[in-house]
DNA sequence: AGGATAGCCTGCGGGC
DNA sequence: TGCCCGCAGGCTATCC
């Protein structure tokens, strides 16, 4: 599933393919899953192939939270969401071919021919188009919260002030925090010792900032690891990330907690499975 | 208003 | 062995 240490990771090694490469053909297989935004107001558009960067060159990539940007070097902007189970190679028109669900596909310039697809099983992710990227900032992204990879906390607690919902429900919500999924939102929280149940508004000080430090440590230490791979992960190179191997409390549900020992507990929290280690989460903060 | 809920969609794993 | 059911999950629309 990928949150923002995957999107992060689909970014960078993305950009050796695609900056100052020129996209020969931009060809939209499902239209559902795309929507093109004109101008600064970002009214629909029909998708057509030089909304999707036909004849562009890819200039710069950014993120936002779980969200791709590739930008093209006057402006037009693609955005990218993953969803659950999307992918982005850029692999061999004969690979490419042999690929089930795909639903948008770029060839790029170069000495060999090499497409790029967007495949998208699920199909919980999309993509949309914009004629640059203050319009993407203004129309997709405005909602977003601050990025999570950099969160302080000074801004953490900006965002959850006065929230009354569980602060596991408010690291999710992309609005308050962008970047944070269910995996990384309940190792987030093993690691500050906070219990997920905690209404957000009722963590202290110490509690956010530590909190703060604890998403950016959790995320960068997933990036460094190549993402997390549960099932449908891969970077643009096709390549799994390990980052699964060093969860703490996700999927660990029954299992001793790594710290104390005591046996981890799961419950629904925000209709999401959590888990959490009752020892070292109290909701008094951390024992540790 | 803000929080809870349903639904979208496919693949896979567990149980029988 | 094979089938079926349930679960996984980000986000939007809708309800309360």
């Amino acid at each position: 599933m990928p949150e923002l240490p995957e999107v992060e990771r689909l970014r960078q090694t993305l950009e050796p393919h695609l900056l100052g490469r020129r996209i020969e053909r931009a060809r939209l297989l499902r239209h559902d899953i795309c929507a093109c935004h004109a101008g600064a107001t970002g009214r629909p558009a029909a998708p057509r192939p030089a909304r999707l960067l036909l004849g562009a060159t890819i200039g710069r990539t950014c993120r936002r939270g779980k969200q791709l940007a590739l930008v093209a070097s006057d402006g037009r902007t693609l955005c990218i969401h993953l969803g659950m189970s999307g992918q982005v190679l850029v692999v061999s028109t004969a690979a490419a071919r042999a690929l089930s669900h795909v639903h948008a596909r770029w060839t790029l310039r170069g000495e060999e021919p090499r497409v790029m697809v967007f495949r998208d099983p699920r199909r919980f992710g999309g993509l949309w188009t914009f004629d640059t990227p203050d319009a993407l900032l203004a129309v997709r992204w405005g909602t977003l919260g601050p990025d999570a990879l950099t969160i302080s906390g000074d801004a953490l607690s900006a965002a959850l002030r006065g929230r009354r919902t569980p602060i596991k429900a408010a690291l999710l919500d992309q609005a308050c925090l962008a970047g944070v999924g269910n995996i990384y939102a309940d190792e987030a929280l093993f690691a500050a010792g906070i219990h997920p149940r905690i209404p957000a508004r009722r963590l202290s000080a110490p509690d956010t900032a530590r909190l703060a430090d604890a998403v950016r440590r959790v995320l960068r230490s997933a990036i460094r690891r190549g993402g997390s791979t549960l099932r449908d992960y891969l970077d643009a190179d096709g390549r799994a990330g390990d980052a699964s191997a060093i969860h703490a409390v996700y999927g660990r549900s029954g299992k001793p907690c790594t710290v104390c020992s005591g046996i981890l507990r799961s419950a629904v929290v925000a209709q999401r499975t959590t888990v959490w280690c009752p020892a070292c989460q109290s909701s008094r903060g951390p024992r540790r």
